[in-house]
DNA sequence: ATGCTTTTCCATCATTTGATGGAAACCTCT
DNA sequence: AGAGGTTTCCATCAAATGATGGAAAAGCAT
């Protein structure tokens, strides 16, 4: 039996997907506050009755969003995990970081959402009980910094957490930080792999 | 001649100041649109009205807020820079990962409002024109990561952003990672500590 | 075509939220 | 005490926003 969600994402020109689709980039731009079901409704062509029709209220969408956008990470996040199995570690950093990076690029509001979800509050409490698995075990396992997926430790955690936000805040901020350096986008990518590898590879090569 | 700012800085007891402390909390917390006018009031223990009296309009006491938190970050970072001055490389980056994650643990609202700021955009248009002086400039001097104080190589000011956002991330989501990997603040804050010192220092200690 | 279901839109509601006018309370100076 | 200015609060407004009922439109089966 398909979950409502599910049922949207297997035919992805429903109107319910396409909903899905805008609300994502619209909640990933404002955050749940700053968007309106108006904006919504109307990016996508609309009348906000018809959103209200397929989602019922505001905070059942962002719920499907949430869960949408997170579905999507944990399956990148598998295909990065098949590429680097089995090389050696150094590599296996690199690649994860292209890998992600790349993703992230070209969805940036899967990383505007997580990062919004991680710091900013609200004021609807509905919005916390969300079900959101972490990857952080998976990543640690699969980039070899500890043994067991049931039980990592602590420390090896944050330092998961640490490299997975500093891809986020890359991406997430690029329009202000661009700006700011006043770069194109192509260089603003490949310095910006550049930096987190700088970073990130002397760390973990120990 | 004292800026309306300045004047509620300079008499901390003063209703206009109290009024800013709060909202810096709740702009801090919610964001600009999670938070209304009516919660800060509230939490300030006033009527709206007398908000609106001291302050104007929303956006305009945002930008108070903005302005206040950036003051107070340079005049940190000011302090951190005479404290590092002269000492070792090393040494350098360990005390500065200290002091600022000690005086932001302190302050959570700040790294709220920064990264806030970095990634969320607004509806209202007016909050993007708020002048904020950017530090990267100093940091990457004070570091000894450039020679030239009004030239810093884009790479560099990269790897500063890098940094500055780790701290920050690990700030700002406290209550989210500390629920998730069930610690208690203090270890939350050494274990913090620790790995951004494991992160930052290899990469910089060429 | 016809009847049924599903989908979409228009009109509208209730609440929230930003904002203000004006009366009351407070302060200050003489 | 009392005049004059400042500050605070009550009442209220207008616009924005979340949400819905019901009519129209579109699908769809027979």
């Amino acid at each position: 039996m398909a979950t409502p969600l599910e049922k949207a994402r297997k035919d992805p020109d429903s109107m319910k997907a396409r909903i899905l689709k805008v609300a994502r980039r619209v909640f990933g731009e404002y955050g749940y506050h700053g968007a309106t079901t108006r904006m919504i409704a109307e990016e996508a062509g609309i009348d906000i009755s018809t959103l209200y029709y397929h989602w019922g209220e505001k905070s059942d969408l962002y719920q499907g969003v949430v869960q949408d956008v997170f579905d999507d990470l944990r399956h990148r996040l598998q295909e990065v995990e098949r590429v680097i199995h089995g090389r050696p570690f150094a590599d296996r950093m690199e690649i994860a970081i292209d890998m992600t990076t790349d993703y992230l690029f070209e969805n940036p509001e899967i990383s505007n959402l997580v990062l919004l979800r991680y710091f900013g509050k609200t004021r609807d409490e509905s919005i916390l009980d969300i079900y959101v698995p972490d990857f952080i075990s998976d990543i640690a396992y699969s980039m070899g910094l500890c043994k067991n997926k049931k039980a990592v430790p602590k420390g090896v955690s944050l330092q998961i957490l640490a490299m997975i936000n500093s891809i986020h805040n890359f991406i997430s901020g690029e329009g202000f930080f661009r700006s700011m350096l006043t770069m194109e986008r192509e260089e603003y990518v490949s310095r910006v792999k550049e930096t987190l590898k700088f970073i990130l590879i002397p760390a973990f090569n120990t």
